[in-house]
DNA sequence: TGAAGCTCCTATGTATACATAGAATGCTCG
DNA sequence: CGAGCATTCTATGTATACATAGGAGCTTCA
């Protein structure tokens, strides 16, 4: 089968995606979003005929999957997507600790001020935001990932980059299931706001420790939230 | 192509290795032995060749030596050993000191007293291993992995024990710059046995300071190393 | 002589055919 | 009727053929 251009290219970019990189994007998307709910069997076979593309760059998105830990190998019957049990959420948030607390301490070492001036306005606009419903919700999403990139960036360190994403990943799937607390939301917004201005003013020690107050209240809320859902594993 | 059993089943776990196991094993273990030196050019075709199996499975070891971070894609050009630059390893500590010392405060809370006994006993007897030339060193590289898989046990969360494999695979690359310093390998073995001493205490925040001394004078010592070897880039 | 264009070539990306291991299932025997 | 076993089937692991992109080198023109 030759190469076809199935979309057509009014965006700009129109990179030749690689058939693997589509299909490593569709499933991982799938995964945070919850459409392939933990459990689910991966057929090499079945994915690969859904994505339409054939079984070898579909297997190098497995592999890329299982590398996240997204995805697990079972012995001789397959892949799953990987369960995330409470425990799991206590044990990612154990090791978030470790990794954002170094990097808030080092982003208030070595960042730009101007950058994280300009977050800290987006930040005061936060709770009119998120009266907005649905795009409003969407955008402070993006506004958080703002957040996140200029503490990657200010921190200039791949490995640490890395590691942080790694975790990342996991969260945009528990991420899902404070959605409906809009209270908490706003706090967290605060919360970012304590921590951008003591990286502003380069107060290592406070940025810290806000990011460790601010990520023992994320994990309190997520875990309540769980318990109010009694649909057992999370999806 | 059919299945060949090249190796004699002395040992009695004959389990049939898959050929993409095989290779990213030998691949690995070249790379962090030095036998690939950063910046070598990993084509299919030749090393799919060498190591005697198809493009196939190697390319699936490749893709997990990516994930690993050993070897980097390039645009066009295939694959090569990623590079080892002093800011990298510093980089790398930065990571590691927020890991470990988040691991060892865990380790001292969680940890089976009598598990850490035993390893303190090995530890006293390090200097003497260190006496023994070759064999004796292996026998302590051997004696820091045990360390390692007892802090690990200790702490008993997938998400951290993965993200310090991480760390200590790009770690196996330096290790060989410290080996020709036995002075230095006392000294390591001095602070280990102040790590153990806090853990078997259950003294979280001594572990962690012991540990993040440990690691300062590791640096040192590494840096020290490189200055040395007026080689250019860590192989 | 230098730069631009073209051509060829190499190495990756993809598709597919084939072998095999493991599990589910049904059959048979006690 | 239950347990053990053979069979079959399915999904993965591997090998290989083919298309293509990107670069190196050569040629040609100004």
């Amino acid at each position: 089968m030759w190469f076809v251009y199935t979309e057509t290219p009014t965006s700009g970019t129109t990179a030749p995606v690689r058939a693997s990189e589509r299909a490593y994007r569709q499933l991982r998307g799938e995964i945070l979003d919850g459409i392939l709910p933990a459990g689910t069997g991966l057929l090499e076979i079945e994915q690969s005929a859904r994505i339409g593309v054939s079984r070898t760059p579909l297997r190098a998105a497995i592999a890329r999957l299982i590398a996240d830990g997204l995805v697990a190998g079972r012995p001789g019957r397959g892949f799953m997507v990987t369960e995330m049990s409470m425990d799991s959420i206590r044990e990612l948030y154990e090791v978030r600790r470790a990794l954002e607390e170094h990097a808030a301490r080092i982003a208030a070492d070595r960042r730009d001020p101007a950058v994280f001036l300009a977050l800290r306005d987006q930040f005061l606009a936060a709770p009119e935001l998120l009266a907005q419903g649905e795009t409003g919700l969407h955008r402070y999403y993006d506004l958080i990932d703002e957040f996140d990139d200029a503490v990657d960036e200010a921190v200039d360190n791949p490995f640490l980059v890395g590691a942080l994403a790694t975790v990342r990943t996991h969260l945009a799937r528990i991420r899902r299931l404070a959605r409906g607390n809009p209270a908490r939301l706003r706090a967290a917004a605060a919360e970012h706001l304590l921590i951008i201005d003591a990286i502003i003013a380069g107060d290592t020690s406070l940025a810290a420790h806000a990011t460790h107050v601010h990520l023992q209240q994320s994990l309190a809320n997520v875990l309540a939230a769980i318990q109010g859902q009694p649909t057992g594993p999370v999806a």
